[in-house]
DNA sequence: CACTTTTCCCAAAACGTTTTGGAAAAAGGA
DNA sequence: TCCTTTTTCCAAAACGTTTTGGGAAAAGTG
């Protein structure tokens, strides 16, 4: 069953090195016997124990990341297809995925410590970046190749692919500025983390670029730990304005709280208030009216990020690679002109 | 930095082999010389490359699991508890898990082969179980180990850790039908897949403890590529019956169908139509009225399934590990008595 | 004291690859 | 033909552990 190379170059009259080097198309052996070879192997079932070519490599052949399930991660599927794209382009490699779940901020570095100084991975994947992040100085302090997905307050140059929330959200913000809306609210994500601070300078920019006032008092902050209910409550807190908004603005996630919101001040989406979420959940797609969204293109960044920690861990200066990838907004029934 | 055996050897005067044994705590190392070299391994921070130690001991280390975001895994907080007390438990015993994302049945199935014939772990961690599932007889006929999390259709003798859905469905039918329901539809779970099958036959098992004659009219099943489209639907039909249901057992991923449906026929939930959901998802919780719902253990349930798998690696019989968990019921305010 | 047992340590082998540094054989050039 | 170059192969070393099979010193026994 599990043959091995010493086994198959018996079989074949010659040396491990030769089958080795066939195996691996180095010019040294001649076209005959690597066909011979090759051949053979595909009979024999064999494939190299990757646990042996690791320790001769000096390579783990291995990328780690951690998610936190308490900051909702899969509420979304977006995650699911940032990580797909992630695993495909890492197997594409030979490479192996290796998956820590932490239970809070705590656990997510002591997982990760136990990936790098466990000398269990080559390269590490980040995700779900706080303004402040320990793990990047982290993995800059002892030069660990890592690719953010995201972005973070740091001078030091770091390989990152983020999308432009912030051109999103402008785009977003002028559209319905656009169609006449004055009184447009963002319910932004958590504070300390990096995203929402571009969705904020991007709601800001597409204000200014409309002519329009900020008002602070148009702004609220849900909590990753629970989206829907603080949104609700937030939802709730908006209308109580003397002025109230026309338009929200927000990241999907926060829609069911929302919707809520909405249903019991008896003030329907799209037609009441117009909507626009971040992330094309299943939800908004399903919903009456549906939801008009921006949409990410998780897959191919996924991709990318897999991509460019590959370039790393082959020694490329990690600050050539910062990607910011545009947004699409997708228009559907929520983003109507004020009534 | 990544000091290695043989330095800290150089260091301590010692032999490769007694450190070794030291840190392993071999009885054949004095307890003074024991102390001595932990402590020079601390302050050394010595690992133990686990790549070396993984060749030596002919075992990976390492616990393969393979997901498809096809089937809608994300959805459900339900599957981020699984995979973090599946995650926990593997960290705890020094193994490792490896995560592969296949995008339909062919690519999962070819995931898991990499795995198991590139040697790459240890043993399988399978979910989300088909009636006939074709990883089950791969992975007997090679005789490799590996546990489900729920059961399939196979004579051969296998482990699985699975939730009682059949007790469950079973419970909340007699609880309906306790508080007056006489016409109670069930919403279904995709054919093909096993979990459904329990939900059935507990349903029915449910109506016989009742008295109730099953209608098949009053049976439903939606799709995984589209729980809430597909269940949305179903629900406007099951109310085109003469004689409508006055309630519905469903699998929780089919919520917002199911309340779209309802809100279109200007029913409300738990007043007109009581409602009880498998998985306590987010949305059960936060929507007003609250959903009523069987909540399984995921993350004991993860747990288990990676102590199973680590006696079935060691050799014991996987006959031995087949355990059913019982579902707790939580009633919140969608069920009430038929008004 | 002489013998046996126990305690403590270690050299060498092994795990299965890839890489290094040749060396023999074949081919080419004069 | 003889020398040089190219082609083709391989033995040995290396990666960093753990395990095997002792062996020397210390401790116990009569």
């Amino acid at each position: 069953m599990t043959i091995n190379l010493k086994q198959l170059s018996k079989l074949l009259k010659l040396s491990p090195t030769t089958v080795s080097r066939a195996l691996a198309d180095y010019p040294d052996v001649s076209a005959k016997t690597r066909a011979r070879v090759k051949q053979m192997a595909i009979q024999q079932g064999y494939q190299p124990n990757p646990v042996a070519r690791r320790l001769q490599k000096g390579k783990t052949e291995t990328i780690g990341i951690v998610i936190t399930p308490e900051q909702n991660y899969f509420s979304d599927t977006f995650f699911i297809d940032l990580l797909s794209g992630i695993s495909n382009q890492i197997t594409r490699a030979g490479y192996e995925l290796i998956l820590g779940v932490a239970s809070d901020e705590e656990h997510e570095m002591q997982s990760m410590r136990r990936m790098v100084e466990g000398k269990r991975v080559d390269g590490m994947i980040l995700t779900l970046i706080r303004e402040q992040d320990p793990r990047v100085g982290y993995l800059l302090d002892r030069d660990f190749p890592f690719v953010l997905y995201g972005r973070t307050r740091e001078t030091r140059p770091y390989a990152f692919v983020d999308m432009d929330g912030k051109q999103a959200f402008e785009k977003a913000c002028t559209y319905l500025a656009g169609l006449g809306h004055r009184r447009i609210a963002l319910l932004n994500g958590e504070p300390g983390f990096m995203f929402p601070v571009g969705c904020r300078e991007g709601y800001e920019s597409g204000l200014f670029l409309s002519g329009l006032e900020l008002d602070p008092d148009l702004i609220r902050e849900w909590k990753h730990k629970d989206p829907s209910q603080s949104s609700y409550r937030w939802t709730l807190e908006l209308f109580k304005n003397d002025n109230p908004p026309t338009a929200i603005l927000f990241q999907t996630e926060a829609v069911n709280g929302i919707f809520k919101g909405l249903d019991e001040l008896d003030l329907q989406p799209g037609k009441d208030v117009a909507l626009i979420g971040y992330d094309d959940l299943e939800i908004a797609r399903i919903h009456r009216p549906s939801l008009s969204v921006l949409r990410p293109q998780a897959r191919e960044a996924g991709q990318r990020v897999v991509n460019i920690l590959m370039e790393v861990i082959k020694g490329e200066d990690p600050g050539k690679f910062q990607e910011i990838h545009q947004v699409e907004m997708v228009i559907r029934e929520t983003s109507l002109p004020p009534s």
